[in-house]
DNA sequence: CGTACCCGATGTGTT
């Protein structure tokens, strides 16, 4: 047991010293002891639940390399951006680098602990090889927005279903007294058969399961049925003036409803856009942007629109 | 229906 204490206060000092806090969540404390130890993790916990540091912890504190897989270009962004400001040795690989970039992060490997690939790079034939290196210590592979697995994994985004064949075959590649890679799954929303398909996709071996509430305090959830189109179109405008001074997303299903409804908010002297992924990623920015500083207080979109972007911590007028 | 990644083909503009 003193050992035990004696080691986890030597990690409660790296995480003063890096994140500034005093003190681990429950949670974050379970996931991090855990990977410590090479124990696979399946951690659902809500948004800003700290899921990042949960990985990016143990990944330092370990020897070698952790993979970090992300759904998204821009989060990956982000998270590196906020490793380097911490000094975490950190890098992502991506087809927006250029051939120089990549060479270096390929280069630099055994000198980063943690580096945050997309699926399909993972996958990729040059990446693979690299990281196939029987040198390269590899500790750990966590999945980042571990849902996205199950939602697009089936036809969207098939290299999705191959990450359950990672850890074997990076192994099998690895001389024998290399540690075994340990496997971790992150989200904010899994229910349970969600989480059952998580844990046998990725093949996670006796994962330590940790839950923390999804309940918001500051949200809540109506339904309201339009069945004309008239209807819905009125009602949306009702909604918007009644809530002056906030603002909000309204989510459609199509990117035809989405062009329709924010046209005839417009016509009726509403300033808003329509936001789906068929528009050019320029514009995209650009609307996120009218949005996030309330230039347009409502915006109309698909799905896209929540996808990476950023705690948008849009405040009250 | 709607979500994104990657990479190679084709085109535009610069050294």
């Amino acid at each position: 047991m003193s050992e035990t204490f004696r080691e986890w206060t030597a990690v409660q000092k790296t995480f003063q010293k890096v994140w500034g806090y005093e003190d681990l969540r429950p949670s974050q404390r379970e996931v991090v002891t855990s990977l410590l130890r090479g124990q696979d993790s399946l951690a659902i916990m809500a948004t800003g639940g700290g899921k990042s540091i949960c990985f990016q912890l143990p990944a330092i504190l370990n020897e070698g390399l952790t993979l970090v897989v992300s759904p998204l270009l821009a989060l990956m962004e982000d998270q590196v951006r906020d490793c380097k400001s911490r000094n975490l040795p950190a890098a992502c690989l991506h087809s927006n680098l250029s051939q120089i970039e990549r060479r270096e992060v390929l280069r630099n490997l055994p000198n980063t602990r943690l580096l945050y690939v997309s699926p399909e790079t993972l996958l990729s034939q040059p990446v693979w090889e690299k990281l196939s290196d029987r040198q390269l210590k590899i500790t750990g592979l966590m999945l980042d927005e571990a849902h996205c697995l199950v939602q697009w994994g089936d036809s969207f985004r098939p290299s999705y279903r191959r990450l359950g064949a990672v850890r074997s075959a990076l192994m099998a590649q690895k001389p024998d007294h290399h540690p075994r890679i340990a496997l971790a799954a992150f989200t904010a929303t899994a229910d349970h058969d969600t989480t059952n398909e998580l844990q046998a996709c990725l093949k996670l071996e006796n994962p330590n399961i940790v839950r923390t509430s999804p309940y918001r305090p500051n949200l809540s959830l109506k339904v309201a049925i339009s069945w004309t189109p008239a209807g819905r179109k009125s009602r949306t405008l009702k909604f918007i003036r009644d809530r002056k001074g906030q603002s909000g997303l309204i989510y459609v299903r199509s990117r035809n409803d989405a062009e329709v409804l924010a046209t005839w908010l417009q016509e009726n002297s509403f300033k808003t856009a329509a936001y789906h992924a068929g528009l050019p990623p320029q514009e995209r920015r650009h609307i996120e942007q009218q949005w996030l500083t309330n230039q347009y207080p409502f915006v109309i979109c698909t799905s896209a629109f929540g996808l990476g972007i950023n705690k948008p911590d849009t405040r009250k007028l």
